[in-house]
RNA sequence: CGGGGUGUAGCGUAGCCCGGUUAUCGCGCCACGUUUGGGACGUGGAGGCCGCAGGUUCGAAUCCUGCCACCCCGACCA
């Protein structure tokens, strides 16, 4: 049990922070809103991004980089996203400091080093991208342009939550150029599986894949598909979004290519995007009342070894078997951490690594050595067994697979449990706030009434689910034809 | 940005109303010794511009003003 650690059930929110900060995840720097990753947090968001980057590599895309400045013409050039993104947009309006006179030992402004245009920090690339895009595209043979990037972007947000909302994050951005309208839908449907797959796989994250209502649709977008995970508290999160972006960037940039005919026409553009808030949904999907779990295939080192043993010479016969092992397992392509510092206790390193969220520890000492076996505990579980050494490395593996697809059961389970099919207005608010969760409910199509349920009741229409029931109905709130059914929740 | 709250050692805190010795306690940290199968114990030690800047006063953690940061509730949001 991990001393003086919130429950769930007594205070979400504190147990998330509490999460973050005792798993050496993150924590907030000095700097407004930013938050700082810590090693073993970074570790795992590199894990995520090594995964993502073979999966686009694999899919056709290659890496670039654009700057973090927008000049400001460019940015209000596709004037939806603009005003969309405006009023979060941190500005660069100076290039200089200098000593101030009335204060020795102080800096300030330099008045005279105004920017003669000023730049935006980029709270996405849009329009830089498809500025720059103007000189690489003259003709259909320069198309399709598959081009993603690994960068930090800047959202000035208000109130700030690690990971889950900071007004510095890392995300990357892809952003496609292409011939034909169904090539970019494509490109834009292809990313949400891939996404999906992603969440699932290896975030052991069960989503729903679907398509954001006018209102929840990205500034300068046609269409927005998002996939949409639920967390333990009932609230919904969407972990990722791809964008049609139809010729709305390519009109606003002026850029065109001569197709087949020779004759101009504008590209098709899609863009798409995972953030570092993928952090946050991994631990609000698994992790519990002992602190931080995490799915093997994430997990920056999916196995600890720990000694045990009085000593120096029991000290050095424990620690060289433990040795052993860990090249056998490293040879089955399992990351192993072993502890042995002389400075913690072997219950210290337990209650430790528990709480990091280690898939599996493996405990050493003379009664092992003596009985040729080896202590081991799952973290999803907390079940504790003894093995023989005979294929460890085989047995091991079989349990992280195991661990890995138990992860993704169970947050299946729960996510069952916490859907809803809902027919009356009533029952919606009385679910909301007694359970959260998703709830399907009918909708007339109206932003009006979409708008009236998010004031009387702070739910917001998640996503039109791709792929499911599409029967007929009656709107929840205003009793108009609904064409089917939308999923509802209270989101992050 | 509006309403409410909080800033004291790395973390959690006492003291603040009612100004006055060397700022309290726990965890953590360092040294030594004993320990080591679920967060060890003893002894000794280090660590503070009491959020920042002004002001009142013989004297400020304590009173006043301004600012900053963080937390909760709204508006906004990956």
């Amino acid at each position: 049990m991990a001393k003086g650690f919130t429950k769930r059930k007594e205070n979400y929110s504190e147990w998330y922070n509490e999460i973050v900060n005792r798993a050496d995840l993150a924590e907030h720097s000095s700097v407004r809103g930013c938050m700082v990753i810590k090693p073993y947090g970074f570790a795992i968001w590199e894990k995520m991004q090594s995964i993502l980057d073979k999966m686009f590599k694999k899919t056709g895309h290659t890496n670039a980089y654009f700057p973090l400045f927008v000049p400001k013409s460019l940015f209000e050039a596709e004037e939806k996203n603009a005003e969309g993104f405006a009023k979060e947009c941190a500005v660069v309006t100076h290039y200089r400091l200098m000593n101030d006179p009335e204060k020795k030992g102080k800096l300030m402004v330099d008045p005279k080093a105004k920017l003669e245009e000023e730049l935006v920090v980029r709270p996405t690339s849009e329009a830089v991208i498809w500025n720059t895009y103007k000189n690489w595209i003259q003709s259909y043979r320069d198309l399709p342009i598959l081009v993603n990037q690994w960068a930090n972007v800047v959202r000035w947000e208000m109130r700030t939550r690690l990971f889950l909302r900071t007004a510095e994050f890392l995300w990357q951005e892809g952003h496609t150029a292409h011939e034909t309208k169904e090539e970019a839908l494509e490109e834009t449907k292809t990313i949400l599986d891939l996404y999906a797959e992603f969440a699932e796989k290896f975030m052991a994250m069960p989503v729903i894949k679907g398509v954001k209502t006018e209102s929840e649709r990205f500034a300068g977008a046609e269409d927005t598909l998002c996939i949409e995970s639920l967390m333990q508290d009932g609230k919904a999160l969407q972990a990722g979004t791809s964008h049609f972006l139809g010729q709305n960037f390519s009109k606003a940039f002026e850029v065109k290519y001569a197709n087949r005919e020779g004759k101009q026409e504008y590209p098709w553009a899609s863009s798409w995007g995972v953030s570092t808030r993928l952090m946050g949904a991994l631990i609000m999907t698994h992790s519990d009342d002992n602190g931080l779990v995490l799915p093997p295939e994430l997990a920056p080192f999916q196995v600890v070894l720990v000694p045990i043993y009085k000593g120096e010479e029991q000290r050095e016969i424990v620690v060289n078997k433990l040795k052993n092992i860990k090249n056998a397992l490293e040879n089955e392509g399992i990351s192993v951490k072993l502890d042995d510092r002389d400075t913690h206790k072997p219950g210290w390193k337990f209650a430790e690594y528990e709480f990091k969220g280690v898939p599996v520890r493996l405990a050493m000492g003379m009664r092992d050595v003596e009985n040729e076996s080896i202590e081991i505990v799952r973290r999803d579980t907390l079940e504790k067994k003894s093995y023989d050494m005979h294929d460890l490395a085989g047995k091991v593996k079989n349990l992280l697979k195991n661990i890995q697809e138990n992860l993704y059961q169970k947050a299946i389970d729960f996510r069952e449990e916490k859907t809803h099919f809902v027919d009356s207005y009533e029952e919606f608010k009385s679910i909301l706030d007694n359970e959260g969760g998703f709830i399907y409910a009918h909708w007339d199509g109206t932003s009006e009434t979409e708008d009236a349920i998010k004031k009387e009741t702070k739910a917001t229409i998640r996503c039109i689910p791709i792929d499911e029931d599409t029967k007929e109905g009656e709107c929840i709130y205003s009793g108009k034809h609904s064409a089917r059914r939308v999923i509802f929740a209270r989101a992050y």
